[in-house]
DNA sequence: GGTAGACCTGGACGC
DNA sequence: GCGTCCAGGTCTACC
């Protein structure tokens, strides 16, 4: 259509894209796509422009791609956007010091583990969340489909991809809506959560400064009606805070496999097999590489 | 502070 | 074919 814009952004060593975008299920998630090698993501500026964003993996970071003329401004966001979405910026030294020790961790400096991918608000990290408690990975695909072709800004050129919904216009919805488009009684968290974001008595972007105490973060991402220690945990790890695991019927079956020869174990039983990597213990879960196989 | 029951929905499984 | 169970849990109502 119109012209492109390119550039560069420097990340902290060591840096893997390809790591980052296998992190977790997110990839998978609307509006982020693969593309090729590279991370696409359907985004919303300030102003309400939709702009497609292309991340390749370069020397020392990223090379980032949009379509359109963006102005200086405009290319700033992007530029935050994408620093946030792949934590370019994160320290991961003293976790890797430690995982070096380990044998099932022995992968993950090399291969840059670690980082994971989020979505550019936290608005939009926790309804993911909730959209993933209580139902197959192949229902939160579906719902978060549904939402973002329900909901979502249009891609100029290309209006069948679209942006994740603000929580404005998920306010301006209705639960009846939400629930036929297939989010079931999810549908109720999600319209409340919009509305509380708009009407400013739920401060999300205050949760991502890091002068909070974790319990503190912890105790307000609770706050939120539908999530719970499984959603605030996972919230959490995207914050980069990895003291609690989050505990969901995979890591239970993870943990029996491993250390308990496939007898039932509970909450405890993970949080305690992990526990020696005090403030890295989410990561440690997360990236173990499970000697059973699955 | 801890624990049954209910909850949208669709795919997997047993009969 | 149909019922039942359960999934990357959480809320609510009761102890």
């Amino acid at each position: 259509v119109d012209g492109q814009v390119k550039w560069t952004l420097a990340a902290r060593p060591p840096f893997s894209l390809r790591s980052v975008i296998r992190s977790h299920g997110w990839i998978d998630l609307r509006p982020f796509a693969q593309r090729d090698d590279a991370l696409a993501y359907v985004a919303r500026l300030d102003g309400g422009r939709v702009c497609e964003i292309l991340v390749r993996q370069a020397e020392n970071g990223v090379a980032v791609e949009a379509a359109g003329d963006l102005d200086a401004g405009a290319q700033a966001e992007v530029t935050g956007m994408v620093r946030w979405m792949l934590a370019l910026d994160r320290d991961l030294s003293p976790f890797y010091a430690r995982a070096r020790g380990e044998p099932h961790l022995r992968a993950v400096e090399a291969q840059a583990k670690g980082r994971l991918l989020r979505s550019p608000t936290l608005f939009e990290d926790v309804v993911k969340t909730i959209l993933t408690t209580n139902t197959t990975w192949s229902g939160t695909v579906r719902m978060v489909e549904s939402l973002v072709q329900g909901y979502g800004d249009p891609l100029p050129g290309d209006p069948d991809r679209r942006a994740f919904p603000t929580p404005a216009r998920l306010a301006s919805a209705s639960i009846e809506a939400l629930r036929a488009a297939g989010l079931g009684y999810r549908s109720r968290y999600v319209f409340q959560l919009a509305n509380e974001v708009v009407s400013g008595e739920r401060d999300l972007a205050a949760l991502r400064c890091s002068d909070l105490r974790t319990d503190e973060v912890r105790r307000r991402l609770r706050s939120i009606v539908g999530v719970g220690d499984y959603a605030a945990a996972s919230l959490l790890m995207l914050l980069g805070r990895y003291d609690f695991i989050p505990v969901d019927s995979w890591a239970l079956k993870l943990v029996s496999n491993e250390w308990h020869g496939g007898a039932p174990v509970g909450r405890d039983e993970v949080e305690a097999a992990f526990a020696q990597w005090g403030r890295w213990k989410g990561l440690a879960y997360w990236f173990w590489e499970w000697s059973a196989p699955q």
